[in-house]
RNA sequence: GUGGCUAUAGCACAGUGGUUAGUGCAUCGGUCUGUGGCACCGAUGACGAGGGUUCGACUCCCUCUAGCCACCCCA
């Protein structure tokens, strides 16, 4: 250390975690859970390739949105072609959907996708650069009950992983409703023009929704009283969300109508909606999103593909679960210690543990000392129920001392019974054992 | 991209414009070449980086980097 200076060691990059061996009971249970949540609701798992073309989230997440304009990791490889880390997961499921003619295949298409995103923001509570998502996308059908299906398994999914939930939704209608709505914000806003900040009057002339969700509380109180844009859905488009919202109460989802929620992504349209935790009202940390998405395949050069779909955050539902104190099953410790003593039983105990993991068991060692007591130590250290002691004398004798860690109480057992002895106590203790719980921590 | 706060060992925290920067936990070793939870002893290991002020900077100033928080936006 001395000779190397700090800042030419190896330093983790802005916004990127390690996740450490004592955060991985957490991952894998939570993915395990996605996952299975997945099979049941009839999703397909896809998984996409972290690299994909630039010109794809430009055309699908839109130029002037900020994903596009100032987050994405872009670079130009060796072979000259522009690249870009993934920002997000629908523009590549749309991608791939096209690609490999899921058009052939019964509709909807339902797919489940997870893994890694990079957005390169400013990290913070909630927010890093690299993070997870999941994903569920329903492409092929038009159909209102598709928007609620996808509700259902966002919703359910939070609530079963012991959080409670609140669904947001709006309809943003089609983007002729669009146009028509904008204009009328537009001109509510002209005569209050002067009430209004210049970061808002740069947003109202360039997205004009984007004033919808300002936070200054003097557009906030003006935004009350503003044109809502239900008022300015097609005939169809009403229908379509009402649909939506009947299903909703026929399921029982709790769900605030919110005529404010927008989506920073431009293939939404119609119903879009978030995932908030219960006690954020300003959707600062929604759990995740999504919407409908209906031109988003045609205009990637798919046959026209009516589809939804949504993305929840990954980190934030584990922080989430953490703050909520959700439990979380244990991971299962090693019940074996092996403990040597000598040359020669140190080439047993190898084997030994060999035979032990083919027989099931896995078992921790460390061969590498030579001290018993040290040994005795890392095996109290990390709290084995059994220590196998093989020393000189048994070596000779043919046995194990099969020592309980709870009581100290030691048996001689001989060496060819040890295993299935072994298999015998720790399935009983199992049994015997309440597997406790412990909190997210 | 903007702003505020912060930066001392693996972790949690002390500390000072002036010899060898402390403590607890952890790690390694010893007391203790056949037995853990205890105790005692010892060892390893740090002032984020660069510049400036100063006789002298870990301490004061600036820049950078990173972290946290907030804005923008999003997961």
């Amino acid at each position: 250390m001395s000779e190397k200076s700090k800042d030419k060691l190896p330093r983790l990059l802005r916004g990127m975690k390690d996740i450490l061996p004592q955060d991985q009971s957490q991952w894998d249970h939570l993915r395990q859970k996605v996952k299975a949540f997945a099979t049941s609701y009839g999703f397909s798992r896809i998984d996409t390739p972290v690299l994909e073309q630039t010109s794809l989230f430009v055309r699908s997440v839109g130029k002037g949105t900020d994903i596009v304009e100032k987050e994405m990791f872009s670079f130009v490889d060796q072979g000259n072609e522009q690249v870009t880390l993934r920002p997000e997961a629908t523009a590549s499921i749309a991608r791939a959907f096209i690609e490999h003619g899921f058009v052939n295949q019964p509709k909807p298409v339902k797919l489940f996708w997870m893994g890694p995103l990079f957005r390169h923001d400013r990290p913070q509570a909630g927010r890093q650069r690299q993070f997870w998502q999941f994903d569920f996308e329903s492409l092929g059908e038009a159909h209102p009950v598709v928007d609620a299906e996808l509700i259902l398994v966002a919703y359910t999914i939070v609530r079963e992983l012991g959080l409670e939930p609140v669904v947001q939704i709006n309809s943003i209608g089609d983007a002729q409703d669009r146009e028509r709505y904008k204009k009328a914000l537009v001109e509510y806003f002209r005569p209050r023009r002067n009430q209004l900040s210049d970061e808002i009057k740069k947003r109202l002339q360039r997205n004009p929704l984007r004033v919808l969700d300002a936070k200054e509380e003097e557009v906030r109180i003006l935004v009350q009283d503003a044109p809502q844009i239900v008022d300015f859905l097609s005939e169809e488009a009403n229908k379509h969300f009402v649909k939506v919202l009947e299903h909703l109460d026929e399921l029982d989802i709790p769900y605030v109508l919110n005529p404010r929620l927008v989506r920073g992504l431009d293939y939404y349209n119609r119903t879009v909606f978030e995932i908030w935790p219960t006690g954020d009202d300003t959707g600062q940390l929604a759990l995740g999103g999504g919407g409908r998405y209906d031109g988003l395949v045609e205009s990637l050069g798919g046959q026209p593909t009516p589809a939804a779909g949504f993305a929840i955050g990954i980190e934030r539902l584990l922080m989430k679960m953490r703050e909520a104190n959700v439990p979380i099953p244990q991971p299962e410790t090693p019940r074996i210690f092996i403990a040597q003593l000598g040359e020669a039983s140190r080439k047993k105990c190898l084997k030994l543990f060999e035979d032990l993991r083919r027989a099931g068991v896995s078992a921790v060692h460390s061969l590498a000392k030579d001290g018993i007591k040290q040994q005795m130590e890392i095996a109290n250290r990390i709290k084995v129920k059994y220590t196998m002691i093989l020393g000189q004398k048994e070596m000779i004798d043919g046995t194990v001392l099969l020592r309980d860690m709870d009581n100290g109480i030691q048996e001689t057992i001989s060496f060819e019974k040890v295993i299935p002895e072994v298999q015998k106590r720790l399935e009983r203790s199992v049994l015997k054992a309440n597997r406790t719980n412990v909190p997210y921590a």
